[in-house]
RNA sequence: GCGCCCGUAGCUCAGUCGGAUAGAGCAUCAGCCUUCUAAGCUGAGGGUCGCUGGUUCGAUUCCAGCCGGGCGCACCA
């Protein structure tokens, strides 16, 4: 199945599609099963624009050479070859290379004028539901970075899956419920009872964190002494409730500095409360997937594949985690969602397993449930490593990256790499303003190219549209090469979408920055001031007006392209800079 | 011990449903601004794609076994 999206690669498919059916018909190809066809831009621009492997592919059941079964094909394309290609050619092992004419090359920058900010959306995913759950962070500190790159990842996935046609709901899980909860409040209690003079032992497993300090501060300040004189009990869950309304409130708006919106928040103890607990354990029960065993509550996952089975309630009455997360997830499946993604830690991999086979007792098959891992972040500040401990509460806070660095720098280096994969952010390199750092490259390419406008617009230049203008003469290599990246982002996002991996839009993004760069210094757009009549450029180009026109239609297209690609990450496209 | 992920240039990493001479950035070295933003560009050097076998016309890509690194194997979350 081949994912070409473009227009060109459309065309060149459907004529290749076309050559084999041809070929067929005439008994020169057997041709059994339909390959696939992919069109790959070869290693070498020298070689095409466009190469096949289909020959190769068939070799084995057509019995045949590679370079016979492209001869034929070759052949048999031939009434498409004239309007189409300007070049065919079959090379060593099985290679068909396609040199597409100029001419039509240009077709991509009228389409990408006619579809502005859709131009590489597709609707391949439409009608498909899609819950994208990520963060969910424990309200019991600020978010760390680590949680910055799940959510910058999350972010983008759902934005992606937006692209490509998918109904996409981004939720927040909040884990207010359980252990931590208890711990957070007894942590505070026990800070609060430090201020009030009247210490009591600090809990063990207890957040250290100076945040508690300052949580118990700000609610010694509004309450003053009154809770020292309560019963510890009601004191420590008046503490709970209270850091609990104010470190969601800090994660909300730590998330919102970063440009994220959520649709949805969801409460894990709303299902305690409301007992959807109870019923996904009836509804296990049901179907023979719970058991009771020494004491304690047992979900069957080893059924489907787990490598043992999962206590849901502990021989002391409480229910773990898991017993929340599936009725969670069931929650889930019964809103009706075609496909949930979960953006963990990568730690939490071994929880896969268990997940999936929630998926399956409730009848789904298990890919209903696809969860991207996210690895650590090691932050380093000029080389040096940034030491953090999460366990005496000395950490970085994804704030404190936001502050120095920026929004856009920061989700830009989440996103560079992919996303299983461990990250070295250098908080020195991201809010460096030179080449050297990649955010600044390519959101300064587009600026660059409103300041194109800017100048246009003082000498009076107006940028044609492009149905109106002679593109023809846009034959330059480099002008040339740019029209192809251009119109291979529609692949590129939609590779990116499917296998759930934004970092290959970042990396398209900064490939075209680097042509969009070289272009620029190389040849002139406009004419110099002082000489607005067809003059000579440094580099002894003629510079027609109509030259220019063209050029300044192939500038928006970049214009528009490097805007679409960054909006997909959630990053901005400054005009100026 | 078992499971998952990773191992590609000095460094950080792309690429891989099997294809042509393995790519980029940084770093190093050598160059380029009276111009529409030098927050930029040009060029050079740099590789047994962890190792060993297997499948194949063809393997960095697939399979097996090793080696090295990370993570996970709770009636924690």
């Amino acid at each position: 199945m081949s994912v070409t999206q473009g227009v060109i690669q459309e065309k060149v498919e459907s004529a290749l599609r076309q050559a084999l059916a041809d070929a067929k018909a005439k008994g020169l190809l057997k041709i059994e099963t339909c390959p696939g066809i992919t069109l790959d831009a070869p290693k070498r621009p020298e070689w095409g624009d466009l190469a096949n492997t289909v020959a190769m592919v068939l070799a084995t059941s057509e019995k045949m050479a590679p370079q016979d079964i492209a001869e034929i094909i070759v052949k048999n394309l031939l009434p498409a070859h004239d309007q189409l290609f300007e070049r065919v050619n079959i090379v060593k092992p099985g290679f068909i290379n396609f040199t597409v004419r100029p001419s039509v090359w240009l077709e991509v920058l009228r389409e990408i004028e006619r579809q502005e900010s859709a131009y590489g959306t597709t609707d391949v995913g439409i009608g498909k539901r899609v819950l994208v759950e990520y963060v969910s962070a424990n309200p019991t500190g600020p978010l760390h970075v680590g949680h910055g790159r799940g959510a910058a990842v999350g972010q983008a996935l759902a934005k992606l899956l937006k692209a490509v046609g998918h109904d996409v709901v981004n939720e927040y899980y909040i884990n207010d419920a359980g252990r931590q909860m208890k711990l957070l409040g007894a942590s505070v209690y026990a800070r609060y009872r430090e201020l009030v003079g009247q210490p009591i032992a600090f809990p063990e497993d207890g957040y250290h964190g100076s945040y508690i300090r300052a949580v118990a501060e700000r609610i010694h300040a509004a309450e003053g002494d009154r809770l020292a004189t309560l019963p510890p009990d009601q004191a420590e869950q008046r503490c709970r409730e209270l850091a609990y309304h104010e470190l969601l409130g800090l994660i909300r708006n730590d998330l919102h500095a970063f440009g994220m919106e959520f649709d949805s928040w969801f409460s894990e103890a709303s299902l305690i409360s409301s007992g959807a607990v109870e019923k996904a354990f009836a509804d296990l029960k049901s179907r023979d997937l719970l058991f009771e065993e020494d004491g304690a509550l047992w979900f069957r996952s080893s059924k489907f594949g787990d490598e043992k089975d999962r206590v849901v309630r502990k021989q002391d009455g409480e229910c773990t985690y898991l017993a929340s997360d599936i009725a969670y997830h069931r929650d889930k499946l019964q809103r009706g969602y075609d496909l949930l993604i979960d953006v963990w830690g990568a730690d939490h991999h071994g929880y896969i397993p268990r997940m999936q086979a929630v998926m399956q007792a409730y009848g789904h098959p298990k890919d209903r449930l696809q969860v991207v891992l996210v690895q650590l972040v090691k932050l380093l500040r000029g080389g040096a490593e940034v030491k953090m401990s999460k366990r005496t509460g000395e950490f970085v806070t994804m704030r404190e990256v936001i502050e120095e660095v920026g929004a856009d720098a920061a989700k830009f280096y989440f996103l560079m790499r992919d996303s299983k994969t461990q990250l070295d952010f250098d908080l020195e390199l991201a809010k460096q303003h030179s080449s050297d750092n990649p955010v600044y490259y390519v959101q300064y390419a587009h600026a660059r190219i409103c300041s194109l406008w800017r100048v246009a617009a003082a000498r009076g230049i107006v940028c044609p549209s492009a149905l109106e203008t002679d593109l023809t003469v846009l034959t330059d290599p480099d002008e040339l090469g740019l029209i192809r990246k251009l119109s291979a982002y529609p692949e590129v996002l939609q590779a990116s979408a499917v296998a759930f991996e934004p970092h290959r839009v970042t990396y398209y993004l900064q490939q075209l920055a680097a042509l969009m760069h070289t272009f620029y210094n190389k040849h002139r757009i406009m004419p110099p001031a002082g000489d607005q009549e067809s003059g000579e450029s440094p580099s002894t180009e003629a510079l027609s007006p109509k030259i220019t026109a063209a050029r300044l239609v192939l500038m928006r297209a970049v214009q528009q392209v490097l805007r679409n690609g960054l909006s997909v990450l959630g990053i901005s496209a400054p005009e100026q800079m």
